[in-house]
DNA sequence: AATGAATGAGTCTTCATTCAT
DNA sequence: GATGAATGAAGACTCATTCAT
């Protein structure tokens, strides 16, 4: 009811965006464990702990809450995937750092990972082209990788696509059926699919070894 | 699949099979049209031209009715793919013509194939589950082929889940995007994304010469 | 198929009297079981094995077969009471001899008691009127035990009321709670309700030893 | 029946309580007019001027809605009752105060006394087990009378059952009739149903004279 | 005469969204 | 700015009844 008198610093917007933080916070959650469709606003907004009046202002309706959940989920994910890369390690090593740091990511936030990799699929077309932009922005960078294949001519145009593609429904599997308890013993088989192609299987299986 | 000619054809049974399928064929395209949660029972019912009781003498509902749209749907393009494979050539023929058939399929039906590789998505819980069925059974099948690569010992053993999803989030994505009009132009990077992690990179573009 | 032929006892009538008879028979049933408003039409149709039309045909709907049923069962109430009745034995005796009929019947027919003091109240307006009609007229047959009261003056000109609308939510409150496998051991109490008012206690009290 | 008038007076909850009392309201005179079963939600909330949601926000559904329906009214007719009672008067003229009561309350509110005598009867099994609770009730205050009878000994055991079940449906014939615009002319029968048993019939006489 | 497939009006109920306070 | 009571459009589904066969 009184606004902190004092040096004024951005209030208006940072409040806002402070609250608008805990709603996503609370809607992924809810989201998760209810699913995109058995999800109402009332479920948000009782999770959240503020009124409907508030959750329109800060959102267009339940998608658009969807999709900001989703994109915030994504974003968070992305950052700490790429701050997980080692600077100077050879490639090769940068790879299997993310993929490290995206199965840990899926153990220490199975909400986000859920919104992020299954309920995505269910919450309509928008959510889908977020989703679908993330993983071409993904395959991208991946192919990047290409050069440091010791057969880049021999890689198909395609291999990004497989790769991006069937470690999606990899983990959106193993999401479904409940077993991201310890997510990061996935590694072998999540570099087998992401790297091998690139690497081969000696090197491949070389990156385990080191930890 | 044809009904014996003779006297007295099993006039219920097969007329209500019969109107089963007329429904179906509408509801595939209603479901591909405005997809699953835009499409309500009153769309389909006015679509197939049947009364609301009828819908649900026939089904036990709208999500049980997509499930048997989807069901019907995979089931056909099954079929024909089956039918496509040439019984006495060798599997990289084989291969190749499963899936040139599968884009033919794609071209003719489009309908069919949203649903089939994009609606389902969405169509909650319940058709993920079928829908991860077909694709382990495909995952299967393809397995079978490893014996045929020059390389069998090589191969990732997760390599058909990379296959598999990755060939489907290709399709997805053409689909969603509209790219369908022409789908036999794809064969090839289709072929690059199941056949070349087999063959290698000679082989699988030997099998578009021919053909 | 094909009617019987022969000497043609009246074919039509009798056997759609048959039938319907049958048909109240299954509704009694059904009605006693589901309470009429949870018994719907294909209810009653399924357990008397004949098709929708048929029912059609024999009643104007399902309050119209509600009526027939408790009209049936009210009437074969009502005749085997009467039969029960030792023509020649005093008044007291005669009563008593209705009243163990009537609780014989409870117990030998928990569906129709059901149907006939029960549901016959949430069946709707008409059926609430034929049920009055009935319980009038038994309140008419016991007003003829006045005279058999050794103080017929001093009885209240309601006792009636009082005496069969008090037998009647007694029973109604033993049925609705399940207390009708031995229906007949309630013979004391229903003496006392409807012949001590009339009898006295000590004369009422008689009239259970004979037996 | 009067708000305390202060500061601030609950202003949420009384106004929530005061909507569903004119709900209630509205809903007895629906109830009363169209029955149970021709009632619907839609009935209720037009006479109501509340939306369909409201309606669902302040009860679980038609059902719920009648029950709280025939409790409000059931509710208030016994305190009406028991106010009327004349504290420091002997027991037959209580007991003819209150049946008084009773009968001025059913020429009063004839929609009420619908809901409460005859509509409880069709609106399926909770609400009858309402009503039974109610007519128990008042069997077990009248039983407190029997100390008052000059022949306490003779009075059946199953008296009270008699004249409550012989009450409730003395009146429902009456209301079913629409015989209710004077209803209080019904006293000497209603005193004879009731009182007689207890007081005999000089003494119930007697309690109509000098009123 | 009998059947039961087909109908669709009518119900209840949910929930995204608005708006007065 | 925040609230949440109120809305009512929209949906899924049931079931009494009809009617062509």
């Amino acid at each position: 009811m009184s606004t902190p008198v004092g040096r004024d610093p951005l209030p208006r917007e940072v409040l806002t965006e402070h609250q608008r933080e805990r709603v996503l916070a609370a809607a992924t959650e809810v989201f998760a464990k209810r699913g995109y469709q058995g999800t109402t606003v009332d479920h948000i907004v009782s999770a959240a702990h503020i009124g409907v009046g508030s959750f329109y202002s800060l959102f267009d309706g339940k998608q658009d809450c969807f999709l900001a959940t989703y994109d915030r989920v994504a974003a968070a994910g992305r950052s700490q995937m790429l701050a997980a890369i080692p600077a100077d390690a050879p490639w090769p090593q940068q790879l299997a750092a993310v993929l490290r740091a995206l199965l840990e990511l899926i153990e220490a936030e199975p909400f986000a990972a859920r919104i992020a990799l299954v309920e995505v699929q269910t919450a309509g077309t928008a959510a889908l082209a977020h989703h679908e932009g993330n993983l071409d922005e993904a395959a991208d960078l991946l192919r990047g990788g290409r050069e440091h294949s010791p057969v880049p001519d021999e890689l198909p145009l395609t291999l990004e696509y497989a790769t991006v593609g069937g470690l999606t429904w990899f983990l959106q599997q193993r999401i479904s059926l409940g077993e991201i308890g310890d997510a990061t013993r996935l590694l072998p088989e999540v570099l087998e699919i992401v790297a091998e192609p690139y690497l081969g299987e000696e090197a491949t299986a070389a990156l385990l070894s080191p930890q």
